[in-house]
DNA sequence: GCGACAG
DNA sequence: ATCTTGTCGC
């Protein structure tokens, strides 16, 4: 129901490139925390519907304590959405929606994980990375299925729980895949910011049940949208 | 023109 | 992302 005229779209797609390259220098892979004091993880997960010729978005946060995995909070955010979705610029049409609903938070993430990539992107800016400079805490990419960059495909990892392959490209590790269940399939890891892959993986894998594929935080953030939409459905 | 394409 | 039921496999 998005619909912007040509010459909108290439200055935005124009000044989405810069804004993408500015930021690239100021990615840091490396942790700027301790693992062991990890204590709220926070997923976020978007959800979508079309009314009255309009795309409306609903974005949900779910806080969980890494420890115990319960629920510590729940906020969400909704409204117009007037960005289309376009490969490799996933964070312009999330984030505005994403910060209203940070802004709600009570309780302070320690890191987030979102719904998407990170570093695993072809200017290694992927909304995990971008969003990281506007929560300001360290965050991972989860992604559910792979976006080629460069033409390079990625490798299927063994079918066991932990198997894993990395995703390398011009001789740079971009991001991995990660089977988190057995005999599903595996899903993509790449560093946000302020962390590395290893940690990030771990994390990760500390935070899958039974239930999903997805780690808790995510997972439970993407339940949260459909509950929130279709609330909001009735309602508006 | 055709295919690709995080969410 | 979203539209959608049953069904094959571990």
């Amino acid at each position: 129901m998005i619909s912007i005229d040509k010459d909108t779209l290439d200055s935005l797609l124009e000044k989405f490139r810069n804004e993408q390259q500015t930021l690239l220098p100021e990615v840091k892979l490396k942790n700027i925390f301790l693992t062991e004091k990890l204590r709220l993880v926070a997923g976020v997960d978007t959800a979508y519907w079309d009314a009255k010729d309009k795309t409306y978005g609903a974005c949900c946060i779910v806080v969980i304590d890494f420890i115990t995995h319960e629920v510590v909070e729940k906020v969400n955010s909704f409204g117009v959405v007037t960005i289309p979705y376009i490969p490799g610029f996933l964070a312009f049409r999330e984030l505005p929606l994403i910060m209203d609903a940070v802004k709600k938070l009570t309780k302070q993430p320690d890191i987030y994980m979102f719904d998407g990539n990170g570093y695993l992107h072809h200017r290694h800016i992927g909304i995990a990375t971008h969003a990281s400079f506007y929560v300001d805490k360290p965050t991972i990419g989860v992604a559910k299925s792979y976006l080629k960059i460069k033409d390079v495909d990625f490798t299927m990892p063994d079918n066991h729980v932990g198997a894993y392959t990395d995703i390398l490209i011009d001789n740079e590790i971009y991001g991995r895949t990660l089977r988190t269940t057995k005999s599903v399939k595996p899903i993509f890891i790449s560093c946000g910011n302020w962390i590395d892959l290893e940690t990030s993986t771990d994390i990760v894998m500390r935070l899958i049940n039974k239930e999903s594929r997805l780690p808790i935080p995510v997972r439970m953030a993407d339940l949260e949208t459909h509950v929130v939409r279709k609330k909001l459905q009735e309602t508006l």
